[in-house]
DNA sequence: TCCTCCCTGTTC
DNA sequence: GAACAGGGAGGA
């Protein structure tokens, strides 16, 4: 389930594929695939990749129109692809001969200095999107204007802050992405196992030093996993492939009934927003 | 603020 | 053959 950690990952080693490179064609294999905002990816043809971004879970592709083959997109200087992968999506570049598997979405021809080549979209679970749209468009969709800040450029005051009037669980706020951008089920596990907090206490209800001790959990569980090239819990992969390895150093995530790292008694499984969440009902208060 | 739904492969 | 995995939309 790709999270801050994997999606960086993605668009790490998805960077040296395509930057500098030009579409010269786009294939779309499930429209269900596509977000509401969305251009058709045909429009995409012409186009040159300028950069490969993440923004909390969405990866992002920006491309210059200067020579996309529809005239009327050259008005706009620049269009963003944007991908969220959910629960299953993966991005993946592949040689030019590579045919579409069952689980394709969409796919990119591309074309760059060492030949051509091509990107899939790949989403067993469908619950992924793409949309490719013009900058302003991007700023109409709610989703990406209420996104919260990355938790990796965020100091503890500016995290109260986020925190101060929440009543609901802490895990809850943490998976907000208005909260913040980018923290899925994995690391919120994870890191709050490590601040030693427990995921059901209100959010408005941490001391200035406990806010600290999350934050800083946090920024180090995910520097961790993105060193680690993200967690492979099923089919996560980055775009050459390869797994992460991240999943071989959880402390509490899928643990459940296993002994807690730290005081060795059986971790606790419960819900918390919906989700399924372990914690150590001793280690965490 | 919490619940249900979406989607499909895997596990029980 | 049901339960489960879960991010986000939408509704109660």
């Amino acid at each position: 389930m790709p999270e801050l950690p994997e999606v960086e990952t993605v668009v790490r080693t998805l960077r040296p594929h395509v930057l500098d490179c030009r579409i010269t064609g786009a294939r779309l294999l499930r429209a269900a695939c596509l977000h509401p905002l969305s251009l058709p990816p045909a429009c995409l043809t012409g186009c040159r990749v300028t950069a490969a971004d993440r923004r909390g879970k969405l990866a992002l592709l920006r491309l210059d129109t200067a020579q996309a083959e529809a005239q009327a997109l050259r008005a706009t200087p620049e269009l963003v692809l944007v991908a969220h992968l959910r629960m299953t999506g993966s991005l993946l570049a592949h040689p030019c001969a590579t045919a579409p598997g069952p689980y394709t979405r969409c796919l990119l021809d591309m074309r760059g200095a060492r030949g051509p080549f091509r990107v899939f979209f790949d989403d067993v679970r469908a619950f992924g999107q793409l949309l490719v749209c013009a900058p302003p468009t991007l700023e109409r969709w709610p989703f990406w204007r209420d996104l919260g800040p990355e938790p990796l450029e965020l100091d503890a005051t500016a995290l109260a802050g986020r925190l101060a009037g929440r009543r609901a669980a802490l895990k809850a706020v943490l998976l907000d992405q208005k909260t913040l951008a980018g923290v899925g089920n994995i690391y919120a596990d994870e890191s709050l196992f490590a601040a030693r907090l427990d995921p059901r206490r209100p959010a408005d209800s941490l001391a200035p030093e406990e806010v600290a001790a999350l934050l800083a959990s946090l920024q180090d569980v995910l520097r961790r996993a993105i060193d680690q090239c993200g967690s492979s819990i099923r089919n996560y992969r980055d775009a050459n492939g390869n797994a992460g390895a991240f999943q071989n150093s959880f402390a509490v995530y899928g643990r459940g009934g296993k002994p807690c790292p730290r005081c060795g008694r059986p971790l606790h499984r419960l819900r918390v927003a919906g989700r399924g969440t372990v914690c150590c009902p001793r280690c965490q208060r």
